[in-house]
DNA sequence: TGTACATCAGTGAACGCGCGTTCACTGATGTAC
DNA sequence: TGTACATCAGTGAACGCGCGTTCACTGATGTAC
């Protein structure tokens, strides 16, 4: 009914190409998953992808982009709503798993494309890039974290951060395979044991 | 010049073929590897590997099967050798990151099968089992560094265990993406931690 | 030791299939006067 | 408000390509007598 520009038509179809395809990829993973199949299911024909995409990899990177950035949200409130620091390492390890368990397909999509990625030096960096960025959010929440409970950590939190997000993801790695491997209340001791190992009493007072 | 018997034959041949398609696989990924490429550097027809091998599949299991069985050895040898808790926890760490970074096209592929696994019911299972072979090795380590040093830990060792797999493997994909993510050192110190978070002064004593 | 038949490792060609990408084209929207 | 031309989102067909798997076959090794 409401007669929308071209540029907002443009969106509109981006839009739901990219959930779409975020569907057909946690369907059949990022090989498996048919051009052809996404452009169907959102309503267009293959070309419509190739005039809002460069390609299938530049199409998971904006089902990517979309999924980063939700995540980034939904782990700065839940660990700073956490009543304290144990509290606030649990929710995040809690958050994941459950995450991981609700939608058992994304994270070997994620990690299958990264694979891809590794071997292809454009897409490489573009990955790469994205992560560093999920990074930054991560290290400030621990870095807050740390300083509303007046402790520090035993390396740089941006260091902190990876370490958190490699344990948590090598855990969903191992759900992939088996998912009973590494339910929430084992997932939530484990990467309290590591964010506690990483826990200094005092942090070092500016310079 | 030695006659070989046919079983001697065959089985000379499977080892080429496991041999070969490891190499292959780490330069062109599972996906992108072929059993033509396969065959024909290993010196057969892709025929051979049918006769050998059930398939794609399942000749890369025969790889990892070998890829494990090293790696145990590598495992236990490290850290029962090291001269104390903290320098076992930290071995191992920069034993597994020395190795990634000797060879680091074999993670992705690692990850690349699993993903493609954990979407096949049959080869899931068959991956599974043999991870869960592995993680028993590992389970006895700790185990048995415990024991050696007088101290316990907060989870079955066996649980203690998949985690420190899954924080190695999770730095080993962060690295994928960026050589420079988890360097040597980071990685000790990321893992130690984590060991440290897991370890209890006094083991409980037997019932 | 020698012969006849059976087994079997490995061959090589053919099969069957799907997919990412390109491109000439169209019909609708936007722009300029 | 209306007309003429330009732009552009999306179409749909064709292109080009590779690969895993199957299978009838062969030549050599093994077996039985």
């Amino acid at each position: 009914m409401p007669r929308l520009t071209q540029g907002e038509r443009r969106l509109q179809t981006r839009e739901a190409l990219v959930r779409t395809a975020r569907r057909v990829f946690l369907e059949h993973g990022f090989h498996g998953a048919s051009l052809d199949e996404i452009a169907e299911r959102a309503g267009y024909s293959k070309g419509a992808v190739y005039s809002n995409f460069a390609g299938k990899d530049d199409l998971f990177l904006a089902v990517l982009d979309d999924h980063f950035e939700r995540r980034a949200r939904a782990y700065t409130d839940i660990a700073l709503d956490a009543p304290g620091l144990d509290a606030g390492y649990r929710a995040v390890a809690r958050f994941r798993v459950e995450a991981d368990l609700g939608e058992p397909a994304w994270e070997p999509v994620l990690l299958e494309f990264w694979t891809h990625a590794s071997r292809r030096e454009g897409l490489r960096r573009a990955v790469s890039e994205r992560r560093e960025r999920f990074l930054d959010v991560v290290a400030n929440i621990i870095d807050e974290l740390g300083r509303r409970h007046g402790v520090g950590f035993a390396v740089p939190v941006r260091d902190a951060a990876r370490g958190s997000a490699a344990l948590l993801r090598g855990l969903a790695a191992e759900r992939a395979l088996n998912s009973e491997a590494a339910p929430p209340e084992l997932a939530e001791e484990l990467h309290t044991a590591y964010m506690t190992g990483l826990t200094r009493p005092r942090p070092e007072a500016g310079s």
